[in-house]
DNA sequence: TGAATAACTATAGCGCTGCTAGATTGTCAA
DNA sequence: TTGACAATCTAGCAGCGCTATAGTTATTCA
């Protein structure tokens, strides 16, 4: 049934060409301007059958987000720098972070602040989202006790800080300072 | 010129009816239930009307917003208890903050997620704004010496404890853990 | 007081959205 | 070749933000 294999396959990869279109038109225009119809018109087909892929438009986002977790891990990982003191790797991570939610606006905000149904801290938590939080643990867990806590609060801190500065509520020109701040205070043995 | 007062009075009124129309409707259904034509009806006005006071539905958004930073300034400086420590005023602050973030969820997105059109850290921000981040800066400035950075780190990391857990991003279980946590760190003098 | 003017408000409509029922086309087994 | 099934499209619904235009009402002046 070579068949059936070929059809899945190409269904696979419709599915990703939706998600990449996503992804592309976020970037450059903003979610807004991610409709079903541009979208459909972008990959060549009619809107219904974006309605077999995804549940709906929520759902396109979700999958645009989970390859953003994706990305997010890996990015954190290899930020830190060879040699690095356990003090210098939080650093980076967290200046890491911000960057990527600088650089990839719409991809961040798929991740966190869009409707998107995705899950987490649940039993159905997908991998990728448990890497980035891993990636962040791994620099908070040598000065805390509670680590999962911290983490949580560390990882919020950068939130906040990404969102803030986005919306303008903070001011751009003093990120270092702030990020030179909040290092100084989760690097303390507690 | 008594009548053209009148006029005013009444214009000010049916804005003052919008605008809490869009509030009533946010906080029971979300803000995507929030559309000109229901305002509309619900200030018993034709849709073209709202375009006399507002210039666009974010700019509804904004005055509800603004009406949401005259009420956390002083939810969060009479949050500190009488008598309260330096380190308890700012649990207090903290405490306060997230829960006026989970108890006024549609008020909170307006204020800080949602396009509004709000203007921050500029010169033309409006005072109840620089009254809340006055009334948070009064609990970190005892303990750090450039109050302004820790003010807007502090304030991050709130706004990003309550976006995270509001999302489901970390566990609801464990906030007091977390404010307990970045207050401890932010209460260490530096 | 009655006509002219200005201020206000409603009707109706545009182009867009997410989403879907029903018709149509293409594919494959009998 | 034909019938069944799956894949896909056409066309449409109800709703959205927003606005041009028409009509009504209130105010002013002769």
């Amino acid at each position: 049934m070579g068949i059936s294999e070929r059809k899945e396959r190409e269904k696979a990869e419709r599915e990703q060409r939706i998600i990449g279109a996503a992804k592309m038109l976020a970037e450059k225009d903003g979610w807004a301007s991610v409709t079903v119809r541009r979208l459909a018109q972008e990959i060549e087909y009619s809107q219904p059958v974006l309605y077999a892929h995804f549940e709906n438009r929520d759902a396109i986002v979700g999958a645009v987000a989970l390859e953003g977790f994706g990305e997010l891990g890996p990015v954190l990982r290899s930020s830190v720098r060879r040699g690095a003191s356990a003090v210098q790797a939080m650093e980076d991570v967290a200046m890491a972070y911000l960057n990527f939610a600088f650089e990839r606006p719409a991809l961040y905000e798929a991740m966190f602040v869009l409707p998107s149904g995705l899950r987490f801290a649940k039993s159905d938590t997908p991998q990728s989202l448990r890497d980035t939080f891993g990636a962040m643990m791994a620099v908070v867990e040598p000065f805390c006790a509670n680590a999962e806590v911290a983490t949580e609060a560390f990882w919020a801190t950068l939130h906040g800080l990404a969102e803030l500065e986005r919306h303008g509520r903070i001011r751009a020109a003093f990120r270092k300072e702030r990020v030179a701040h909040i290092v100084d205070m989760f690097s303390r043995r507690s």
